[in-house]
RNA sequence: GCUCAAGUGGCGGAAUUGGUAGACGCGCUGGAUUCAAAAUCCAGUGACUUCGGUCGUGUGGGUUCGAUUCCCACCUUGAGUACCA
C-alpha cells in the first residue's frame, strides 16, 4: 500500500472541520494557552510558499501544546480593509467589498489545504460591520478619556468636567495640548459651549487638531510616519509632502514611558524590543528658556547636556520655527526670508539625501546667556529641525559635532569647556569622561554631577526645568479612503460629536466611484443619500433636539492599524454582539501567549497595539496591559529569482557561460521556466511574451541555456513566486510543512529551493513504510529493544527541548535520524511506533493521523497524550569521577564504560594532554578537562 | 554615521555553561535493481597528502591543555534608523 498523500490529506481536512477538533472552549480543567498568527490582508494573488512560514511553525507549537494537555486557542482570521483592494476599485469600479470576499475564499482554501489547526468558528474580518462597530467603540473610549499623569493612566473626560467646574485647570496634571492657558472654574464655567468643547479636544486621547502630516499626493492620503520609507510611501514608493490639514490624532504620546517600560515585562525579541525604543527615542535633560535682548520673546531649548551649558557660544533655529519672522532685523530680513524660502522648497527627501552641506542665516538677534549673561547671536539652520523637541538648539559647538561644523562654516567662536581636550579637529562628544571647566560654577565636576548641579540651578533661577523628551510623535488617524472603519463622528458648529453607542456600526455606505470628490472631499463625500438617511436620523434622535441645520458627518475613514490594534481580544470572543468581548473570555484568556509574525510591524501594529491594550487596561475593560507575552518574528522565505541576458538593444539573449563583452540588459524569466541546473527551456521562454517569439538565442552546442540565479524577495512582478497549491499537488501538505521548517531557523531570511524538498517527501515515504507494508499493518505488540527505547527517548529529549526552543528545523533531522535508525533495526513494536508518531503529528499531521488510525486508535492524534521522556533509557552505565590531578586540579569523568576510578585516574595521569588511550581496553579516547569533562569517543 | 544581527563544504544548514567541526537534507560520484527509465537500496563525498599525517568555521591577534563557541581590532554582508540637540 502506497503513502497516497493527496487522498490522506483531503480525508483528515473534512475530518478536522466536521468534527470541529480544534474548536477550543471558553473554560476548561485544563491550562490555557492562546497562540496567534498576525492574521493577513487578503491580497488579490493569494499566497506563496513564503507566506505560511510563520503559519507552520504556530501551527506546531498549537498541536504541541494540545497534546501537553493545554486548552488551546488558535484562531485566525483577516486584516480585510486596506489600499489594494481599493485601488482595485478605483480601477474597475468593483466594491472592495466584493473583491475582498473573493480573496479570502481563495486565501481560506489554500489555508484549509496546509492542514492548520485553526478555530474556523473565531473567524473574524476587520471589514466586517460586526467586527468594525467595537473598532468605533473604541474610538469612542478614546474619545471621551484624557491621560491624567498624577494617576498615570487614562480617565473619562466627564471626571475632568468636574474638575473644571469645581476648580479649574490649575491642578490638573494632563498630557494635553501645550497651548492649553490656565482657567479657573468661574472662568470655565462662563465659557460658551463651544469654547468648552474646543478646550476639551485638547485633552482628549483622540483629537482633531491641525498639524503638520505626511501628504501622498499620488495615494491621495496622509500617511503615518511609520507608513513612510526613506521618504516615499511604504505602499506604492510615491513621494510625501509635508502639509497641514485637520486631522483625528492619537495620543500615543501620553503613553511613551509605559510603553518604553512594558517592554522589560514582555519576552519578545532585543532587536525589535530596540526598535520600539529608539522610536519612542527617550532623551532625558533639561529645558532652558533664552531672553532675547530687544524683545519680549524667549527661546525654549532642549538639551541633554545641560552640562555644557557655558559652552554655548550661539543658537540655532529651525527655519520653520515660529519666532524667526519675528525676531529677524530690519537689516537680515531679505537673507533670512530667501533662506526660509529656499528651505521649504526642499522636499523631505532632498533634505534627508544632503545631510552634509551646511547652510544657515544669521537672525540678526541675540539671546541673552542665562548665567553669563553675555550676548549669544541667533542663526536659523536646517539641521535643526521644527519637529523635535522646540525645533531650536543651544549650539554648543566644543560637545556637539554638528554645532562644531556649523561654527566652523560660519567662523563663530568655539570655546572649549572641557579639561585637558583637544578640539582643533573636531568636536569631544564622549560624556563619560569630561571634566568641566571654563564653567563658573561646574568647574570640576564630571558629567553627571554638572548635569545635575546645572539644572538646580536653571530651575532655581527660573531659566528652565528639567525634562524628558520623547521622539514618539501622536499618530494621524484619518485616512482620506473608502475602504476603512467610517468614524461614527458628526459635527455641530465645527466641533465634533460622537454618534452614540447604540447606533453603532455606522456602516460603509454605497459610493458611484472611490475618489476624492471633485471638491476634494474624501470618497465618503459621495455618499449623500447614506449620510442623510441612515445616520442623520441616528444623530438626531440621540440628541433628542430638534435640530434645524444640518450636520456633516466626518468623512474620513480610520487606518488600516486602527482594526489591527485590538483583534486579538475579539478572537477571544468573537460573536458576542453586546460587548467587544465579554469579561469572562477576557479574563479565561488574558492575553496571547505566544504571537508570531514578521517584524515589519515593529513600529506600527505592534506599537498601536501595546497603546490601544494599555488604554483599554486603564479602563478596565482588559485584564492584562501588555496583549503578547511572547512575540517571535519569523524570516521571509525569498525567491531565487531568474535572469536571461539580452544583449542591449537586439532581441538576441546570451547564455551566461557565453557573454563575452557585450553590454547585457537582465530579464527576469520566469522561475518555471528554469530547471535546477539552472538551465532554460528555450521554446517555453520564447512562447511566453510575444516580443520574444523570434529572439535568438546564444547557448552552447547542446543548446544548454543557463540563466542568472538571484535572491529576492518573492514576489509577482519578479517572476519567482512558487505556489504552494503546486507542490501539495505534487508532494503534499506534510512535505512542504516539513520542508519549509527544514530549510532554516525561524527567525531567518532564507531562499526557497524546490529541488530540496525531495529529501522530507522521501522520509515521509520511509515513515510510510516503517508502519505500512504490502499486505498491511506492520505494527505489532512485541517487546521493544534497547536500542528501540534508546532511538526513542533520544528522540523524545530533542525533539521536546527543539519545540520549547522554536528550533523547528532540527527536530526535522531528528525524525528523519528515528525513522532510519528504526528502520535499520527493523523495528515493529507498537511501544516504540505509538510515541514516535505523536512526536511527528504537529509538524506532519495527516499522515500521522492516517497511520494512528490504522493502528487501530479511534480518537484523533491531535488529543493524544505526548509521550514523556525517561532518561534510563540513553545512559547505559555513566558514572562520574571527581580526581584530582596534579594534586590541584579537579576533573570529573563521566564514563560509559565500566571502568574502576584507579582505571581512570590511570588513564588521565598517563595523558596530561588531552587524550588517554586506555590500555587492554577497547579503544576509548577520554579526553579530560579541567574543572569539568568528559567525553568518550570510541 | 549610529544600532543590531550574521559570516562554517558546491548549496540550505548542524554543533556554543569552551571538548570528535561539517549532523540532517540537497547536489555530485560509483554500485545494485531494471530491456530502459522512474522509484528504491548500498557505498563515497571539506582541502591537501609521500596514506604516516597536515591544514581547515571571514581576517589578524589574545585567553586556554583545548576556541566555530570567550575577549580585542579589522573586513564583508544583511536589517533597522537617520541632522533627535
Amino acid at each position: 500500500m502506497m503513502y497516497n498523500f493527496n487522498e490522506i490529506e483531503a480525508k483528515w481536512q473534512n475530518y478536522w472541520s466536521v468534527n470541529k477538533t480544534f474548536h477550543a472552549e471558553n473554560s476548561s480543567s485544563k491550562p490555557k494557552y492562546y497562540v496567534l498568527d498576525m492574521f493577513p490582508y487578503p491580497s488579490g494573488a493569494g499566497l506563496h510558499v513564503g507566506h505560511p512560514l510563520g503559519y507552520i511553525a504556530s501551527d506546531i507549537y498549537a498541536r504541541y501544546k494540545r497534546h501537553k494537555g493545554f486548552n488551546v486557542l488558535h484562531p485566525q482570521g483577516y486584516d480585510s480593509f486596506g489600499l489594494p483592494a481599493e485601488q482595485y476599485a478605483i480601477q474597475t469600479g468593483q466594491h472592495p467589498a466584493v473583491t475582498t470576499e473573493e480573496n479570502i475564499k481563495t486565501y481560506r482554501r489554500q489555508l484549509d489545504q496546509m492542514g492548520f489547526s485553526f478555530d474556523w468558528s473565531k473567524e473574524l474580518r476587520t471589514s466586517s460591520p460586526e467586527y468594525y462597530k467595537w473598532t468605533q467603540w473604541i474610538f469612542i473610549q478614546l474619545f471621551n478619556s484624557w491621560y491624567n499623569k498624577s494617576t498615570d493612566k487614562a480617565t473619562s473626560i466627564s471626571a475632568l468636567v468636574q474638575i473644571f467646574s469645581a476648580e479649574g485647570n490649575i491642578h490638573v496634571q494632563a498630557v494635553c495640548d501645550e497651548s492649553i492657558l490656565v482657567f479657573t472654574a468661574n472662568e470655565w464655567n462662563a465659557f460658551p459651549t463651544k469654547q468648552q468643547q474646543e478646550i476639551l479636544l485638547k485633552y482628549r486621547l483622540t483629537y482633531l487638531a491641525e498639524t503638520e502630516v505626511n501628504w501622498c499626493p499620488e495615494l491621495g492620503t496622509v500617511l503615518a510616519n511609520d507608513e513612510i520609507i526613506n521618504g516615499v510611501s511604504e505602499r506604492g514608493g510615491y513621494p510625501v509632502v509635508r502639509k497641514k490639514m485637520t486631522q483625528w490624532s492619537m495620543r500615543i504620546s501620553a503613553y511613551a514611558e509605559r510603553l518604553l517600560q512594558g517592554l522589560n515585562t514582555i519576552d519578545w525579541t532585543d532587536a525589535l524590543k530596540e526598535s520600539q525604543r529608539n522610536w519612542i527615542g527617550k532623551s532625558v535633560g533639561a529645558s532652558v528658556v533664552f531672553n532675547l535682548r530687544d524683545s519680549d520673546a524667549v527661546i525654549e531649548v532642549f538639551t541633554t547636556r545641560p552640562d555644557t551649558i557655558f559652552g554655548v557660544s550661539f543658537m540655532t533655529l529651525a527655519p520653520e520655527h515660529e519666532l524667526v519672522s519675528q525676531i529677524t532685523t530690519t537689516e537680515q530680513k531679505s537673507a533670512v526670508k530667501a533662506y526660509v524660502v529656499a528651505t521649504a522648497k526642499r522636499s523631505e527627501r532632498e533634505r534627508m539625501a544632503d545631510v552634509k552641506s551646511i547652510s544657515g542665516v544669521f537672525t540678526g538677534a541675540y539671546a541673552e546667556h542665562p548665567f553669563t549673561k553675555e550676548s549669544v547671536p541667533v542663526w536659523i539652520g536646517d539641521y535643526v529641525l521644527a519637529g523635535y523637541g522646540t525645533g531650536a538648539v543651544m549650539a554648543v559647538p566644543c560637545g556637539d559635532q554638528r554645532d562644531y561644523d556649523f561654527a566652523k562654516h560660519f567662523e563663530l567662536e568655539i570655546p572649549n569647556i572641557f579639561q585637558g581636550v583637544d578640539i582643533s579637529e573636531q568636536a569631544y562628544t564622549d560624556k563619560v569622561n569630561t571634566i568641566i571647566s571654563n564653567s563658573d560654577f561646574l568647574n570640576g565636576l564630571p558629567y553627571e554631577e554638572a548635569s545635575k548641579k546645572a539644572i538646580e540651578t536653571l530651575e532655581i533661577q527660573s531659566h528652565g526645568i528639567g525634562k524628558t523628551n520623547y521622539r514618539l510623535r501622536d499618530a494621524v488617524f484619518s485616512r482620506q479612503r473608502y475602504w476603512g472603519e467610517p468614524f461614527p463622528v458628526f459635527y455641530i458648529n465645527g466641533m465634533p460629536q460622537m454618534i452614540a453607542a447604540k447606533h453603532l456600526p455606522i456602516t460603509l455606505p454605497k459610493v458611484e466611484k472611490y475618489l476624492p470628490t471633485e471638491e476634494g472631499d474624501p470618497p465618503l463625500g459621495r455618499a449623500e443619500a447614506w449620510a442623510w438617511d441612515s445616520v442623520q436620523n441616528k444623530v438626531v434622535e440621540n440628541n433628542r433636539i430638534n435640530y434645524e441645520s444640518i450636520f456633516p458627518l466626518e468623512l474620513n475613514t480610520m487606518p488600516g492599524w486602527a482594526g489591527s490594534s485590538w483583534y486579538f481580544n475579539r478572537y477571544m470572543d468573537v460573536n458576542n454582539s453586546d460587548e467587544f468581548a465579554s469579561s469572562k473570555a477576557l479574563n479565561y484568556w488574558k492575553e496571547v501567549d505566544l504571537y508570531i509574525g514578521g517584524s515589519e510591524h515593529a513600529t506600527g501594529h505592534l506599537l498601536y497595539a501595546r497603546f490601544w491594550q494599555k488604554f483599554l487596561f486603564d479602563l478596565d475593560l482588559v485584564p492584562v496591559d501588555e496583549f503578547a507575552k511572547k512575540l517571535i518574528n519569523q524570516g521571509m522565505i525569498l525567491g531565487n529569482s531568474a535572469f536571461v541576458g539580452r544583449i542591449e538593444g537586439t532581441n538576441t539573449f546570451v547564455s551566461i557561460d557565453k557573454i563575452t563583452d557585450e553590454t547585457i540588459q537582465w530579464i527576469h524569466a520566469d522561475v518555471s521556466f528554469v530547471n535546477s541546473s539552472d538551465e532554460l527551456d528555450i521554446a517555453a521562454f520564447k512562447s511566453w511574451r510575444s516580443e520574444f517569439n523570434n529572439a535568438t538565442f546564444i547557448a552552447d552546442d547542446n543548446l544548454i541555456f543557463k540563466v542568472k540565479r538571484e535572491v529576492e524577495k518573492m514576489s509577482k512582478s519578479k517572476y519567482n513566486v512558487v505556489n504552494p497549491d503546486a507542490i501539495c499537488e505534487k508532494y503534499g501538505a506534510d512535505s512542504l510543512r516539513l520542508y519549509e521548517m527544514f530549510l532554516g531557523p525561524l527567525e531567518q531570511y532564507k531562499p526557497w529551493n524546490t529541488a530540496g524538498i525531495s529529501g522530507v517527501h522521501g522520509f515521509l515515504k520511509k515513515l510510510w513504510k516503517l508502519y505500512i507494508g504490502d499486505i498491511g499493518v506492520l505494527v505489532v505488540d512485541s517487546e521493544p529493544s534497547k536500542d528501540h527505547l534508546k532511538t526513542l527517548h533520544k528522540t523524545i529529549k530533542k525533539v521536546t527541548e527543539d519545540i520549547e526552543n522554536f528550533s523547528f528545523n532540527t527536530s526535522v533531522s531528528t525524525f528523519m535520524i528515528a525513522v532510519n535508525e528504526l528502520s535499520a533495526q527493523k523495528c515493529n513494536s507498537k511501544i516504540i511506533l505509538e510515541p514516535i508518531l505523536i512526536l511527528i503529528a504537529p509538524y506532519a499531521p495527516h499522515i500521522a493521523e492516517e497511520l494512528w488510525e490504522r493502528l487501530g486508535h479511534k480518537e484523533s492524534i491531535a488529543t493524544a497524550e505526548f509521550p514523556k521522556f525517561n532518561a534510563s533509557h540513553l545512559i547505559e552505565i555513566t558514572k562520574s569521577y571527581p580526581i584530582s590531578f596534579n594534586g590541584k586540579m579537579r576533573f570529573t569523568m563521566e564514563l560509559s564504560l565500566e571502568l574502576s576510578k584507579e582505571a581512570v585516574e590511570e588513564a588521565v595521569m598517563a595523558n596530561e594532554k588531552t587524550q588517554a588511550q586506555l590500555a587492554g581496553r577497547a579503544p576509548k579516547k577520554v579526553i579530560v578537562v579541567p574543572g569539568k569533562i568528559v567525553n568518550i569517543v570510541s
